[in-house]
DNA sequence: TTGACATGCAAGCGGTCGCTTGCCTATCGT
DNA sequence: ACGATAGGCAAGCGACCGCTTGCATGTCAA
């Protein structure tokens, strides 16, 4: 299991989980455009796949393969270690 | 302003920031010695500052000099932000 | 079956990260 | 003043990270 922390130590990665979260089950092409047009964030196909595969590794994304389609799902739960580690004032 | 996500990717800095959590106000030796006994890492003097350099740019370690001492605060509050970006179920 | 589409796999490269090494400054006790 | 202590500064090095490049796999439409 990959470390959560170093998976949104990217500015990229935390794009991609802002942009699941905002629409959830997206294709690899889906995150590509709606990265671009509204993160400004220009990365190539494969550099959005490797990512996506760290934060597969780390638990915050699960894919669901159907037909040629591979959509890709959010879970921010595993982000709750951090503050049940550091809590900040009131809570 | 150094970016928060990158200072707590490191897992040597989320030690520092346990154990100053734990208890605020250390000096760098101090830091160094409990690191060692406390949480099984053994980083040098010079490592273990230059971390110290990345938390505070961070905004999550202030320093206070007094006399040929430095105090180490800690200040979890801009960890707020990452519960605050991706909210967990309850959260 | 053929071609186009959506994705996966792996080697290689430049830049950054964490650490060491070496030397320097500043403060306290005697 | 002198030595010891606490810390700072900067260059250099190996390892890892993110990205590109090239090719392979698998699926759907016609």
């Amino acid at each position: 299991m990959g470390d959560v922390y170093r998976a949104i130590a990217d500015p990229t990665r935390r794009a991609i989980l802002d942009e699941l979260v905002e629409r959830d089950g997206q294709t690899l092409f889906e995150l590509c455009t709606r990265l671009v047009t509204k993160h400004d964030v220009a990365s190539s196909r494969q550099a959005v796949s490797q990512h996506l595969d760290v934060l597969v590794d780390a638990g915050l994304v699960s894919r669901r393969r159907e037909g040629r389609y591979t959509f890709h799902h959010v879970h921010t739960a595993p982000l709750g270690e951090i503050p049940a580690r550091w809590p900040t004032t009131g809570g």
